[in-house]
RNA sequence: GCGAAAGUAGCUCAGCUGGUAGAGCAUCACGUUGCCAACGUGGGGGUCGAGGGUUCGAAUCCCUUCUUUCGCUCCA
C-alpha cells in the first residue's frame, strides 16, 4: 500500500514540476539524460530561496563563519590525499541466479572461514594479515587484478550468496569508480587527468590557511560553501533525490580536537532546526546517529537529518566529526603546514573538524514533497503547494477581476510597486477561479485582486492560499500585510 | 552493470483482430463573466523514441538499437 503510494507521489511531483515549470528532465529533446534534471522558472526561485536562507542562517547571521567558493576542478593530488581515489569506488559482483548484487568486500564478510581460506590459497603471493579487513581487501584487490577469471575463482571457492544460502553463479568482479574523470588541456594522456569534485568540502580544507588568515578568524570558526558536486552513482533515482550531478551546502567547523563532541551535538540540532524553520512538518524530520558500521572512512561520529518521504526515511544532511583527518592528510600529501597557532597555550595545533553537509536538491525535494497537498473544493480537486511564504517562488500574484474599466492598469501598477520587495506575478488570463488555482499549484501564498470596489475606495482583496479566505485591505497596506509573514 | 516495466500532443492516456492518429486537461486569441479549475467561438501543437524487416499498406506484427522509470550495491 505504502509502496503504491510512493510511486504516485513522486510521479505527481515529477509531473507537476514539469507542467508548472519547477523541474524538467535534462536534455529532454534528445531523449533525456539519466537522472539529471534542470530547474525551470519556479524551481530556480525555490532553490535560490533555499540556498539564500541557508547562507543567511549559516554565514551572514553569524560572526564566526565565513563563506567561499572553490573551483570544481582541483589538483588531482587533492583526491589522493582525501582518500577518494583509493576509497571512492566499489568492487561489485552479481549473482546471475538470484539477480542480487553485492559489494565484494561485504560479500566476503558473510562467508564461512573455509571459503575465505580457499580464496587466500588461490592467491599467488601469500602473506599474513593483521585482521580480517586487511585480508578481505587483499582478496578484493586480487580479484580485481584477475578480473577475467574472477567469476571462476568465486565459483571454484564456493562463495555463497547470503540471500539464497547457496553457491552463487557469479559474474566477473568489476570496479565502479564513483568519481568523474576528465582531462585538462587538448591531450588526453594520464598526466592531464582531473576529477570533477565529488564533494565541496575539500575545496574548503585546501584553502584553510588562506581563509583563516585573511578573515582573521580564531578557533572555533567555520567556512561555508555552496556548490555543485559529481558522483558517478551506479543507482540513481527518486526524482532529484539521488542524481549524478548535485549541489551541496557544506560548512566545515574548525575547533580544538577535544571539542568535536560538543560541536557535533550543537550543529546537529542547529541543522535540524533549520529544516523546521523552512516549514517542513516537524514529525517527519528526525536526527539519527550513525552506527559504527555506517561511518565513512574519515569520520568517527555522525548524525543524519532525515525526512520521512513516501519511499522511507532518507538522509537530507550529514553532520560528521571528521577529526583532524582531512588537514592531516593534506599536510602529508602537500608537504605544507596547515596548522593554527593557539596563543593561549602557545602551541601549533591541527584543528579538528565538524562538518555539516546538506544536499540542496534534497532540500528542494523535501519541500516539494512536504508542501504538496490535494484537497476537494466543491467536488473539484485542488492541488496546493503549501510553501512557507519565505521560500515560495512567487510571493504575491496580482489579478484584475475583469479586463475592463481600468482594473488591469491598477493591477499592473500594484505589481510594479511590489516588484522591488517581493517576487510577483501579474495574471489576467482566464477566469478568476482558474487564476487562483494556477497560483495554488505554484505555491503562491498571496493573491491580490483588483475589483469594482477598488475603483471607488482604493482597496483590494488579499487571498490566503491555504484557507482561500479573503479580506479587504487598502492598496497602501499591501506591503505591510505581506511583510509580516515573509 | 544485472533484472523488470515503459516510450503516441505540454500533461494523463486511448487507439495495437494491420487501412498513414484521437480524448480530457493544459496553452493562445476574441467574446462573455460582480471572486475560486464557469461558458462560447476559433487557433497552435504529433514524421506515434530511432533504424531496419514483413506487407499493396505498419502507431499496430518481427528484429535491432536508444532512452527513461523502478529494484539491487552506494550516498548529500
Amino acid at each position: 500500500m505504502a509502496k503504491d503510494n510512493k510511486q504516485k507521489i513522486i510521479e505527481v511531483l515529477t509531473s507537476i514540476s514539469k507542467q508548472r515549470g519547477f523541474i524538467f528532465q535534462s536534455s529532454e529533446i534528445y531523449g533525456g539524460l539519466g537522472s539529471t534534471w534542470d530547474y525551470g522558472p519556479l524551481g530556480i526561485e525555490l532553490k535560490r530561496n533555499v540556498k539564500n536562507l541557508w547562507w543567511k542562517s549559516m554565514v551572514t547571521s553569524r560572526d564566526n563563519i565565513v563563506g567561499m567558493d572553490a573551483a570544481i576542478l582541483m589538483h588531482p593530488g587533492v583526491w589522493e590525499a582525501s582518500g577518494h581515489v583509493e576509497n571512492f569506488h566499489d568492487p561489485l559482483v552479481d549473482n546471475k541466479e538470484s539477480k542480487k548484487r553485492y559489494r565484494v568486500d561485504h560479500l566476503l564478510e558473510d562467508q564461512d572461514q573455509g571459503v575465505i581460506d580457499q580464496l587466500v590459497d588461490s592467491m599467488d603471493s601469500k602473506s599474513s594479515y593483521k585482521d580480517d579487513e586487511e585480508k578481505y581487501q587483499a582478496i578484493v584487490a586480487f580479484l580485481l587484478d584477475n578480473e577475467n577469471t574472477s567469476d571462476e575463482i568465486l565459483k571454484n571457492c564456493k562463495v555463497i550468496d547470503p540471500h539464497t544460502n547457496a553457491k552463487g553463479d557469479w559474474t566477473k568482479v568489476r570496479q565502479f569508480n564513483l568519481m568523474f574523470k576528465t582531462h585538462v588541456g587538448p591531450v588526453s594522456d594520464s598526466s592531464s587527468v582531473v576529477y570533477l569534485r565529488p564533494e565541496t568540502a575539500q575545496g574548503i580544507f585546501v584553502n584553510f590557511l588562506n581563509v583563516q588568515g585573511t578573515s582573521r578568524q580564531k578557533l572555533p570558526f567555520g567556512i561555508a560553501q555552496i556548490g555543485k558536486a559529481f558522483r558517478n552513482e551506479i543507482t540513481t533515482g527518486n526524482f532529484i533525490f539521488r542524481t549524478r550531478e548535485f549541489e551541496q551546502m557544506e560548512m566545515e567547523f574548525f575547533c580544538k580536537s577535544g571539542e568535536t563532541g560538543k560541536w557535533l551535538e550543537y550543529w546537529s540540532n542547529e541543522r535540524l532546526e533549520w529544516f523546521k524553520s523552512l516549514g517542513v512538518t516537524e514529525n517527519k524530520l528526525r536526527l539519527r546517529p550513525h552506527g559504527p558500521d555506517e561511518l565513512a572512512h574519515y569520520s568517527s561520529a555522525c548524525f543524519d537529518v532525515e525526512y520521512q518521504f513516501d519511499f522511507g526515511w532518507s538522509e537530507l544532511e550529514g553532520i560528521a566529526d571528521r577529526g583532524t583527518y582531512d588537514l592531516d592528510q593534506h599536510m602529508k600529501h602537500s608537504n605544507k603546514k596547515l596548522t593554527y597557532f593557539d596563543q593561549a597555550n602557545n602551541e601549533h595545533i591541527v584543528p579538528a573538524v565538524v562538518e555539516s553537509s546538506a544536499g540542496v536538491d534534497r532540500a528542494v525535494l523535501t519541500i516539494l514533497a512536504d508542501s504538496f497537498t490535494q484537497e476537494e473544493v466543491n467536488g473539484e480537486k485542488r492541488n496546493v503547494m503549501k510553501f512557507d511564504p519565505k521560500i515560495a517562488p512567487i510571493t504575491a500574484a496580482i489579478f484584475p477581476l475583469f479586463n475592463k474599466e481600468g482594473m488591469p492598469e491598477i493591477a499592473k501598477k500594484i505589481t510594479d510597486d511590489l516588484k522591488n520587495k517581493f517576487s510577483t506575478f501579474y495574471d489576467a488570463g482566464g477566469s478568476i477561479g482558474k487564476r487562483y488555482r494556477r497560483q495554488d499549484e505554484a505555491g503562491t501564498p498571496f493573491g491580490i485582486t483588483v475589483d469594482y470596489d477598488t475603483l471607488t475606495d482604493n482597496t483590494v482583496t488579499l487571498r490566503d492560499r491555504d484557507t482561500m479566505e479573503q479580506k479587504r485591505i487598502s492598496i497602501d497596506s499591501i506591503t505591510s500585510a505581506i511583510s509580516d509573514s515573509v
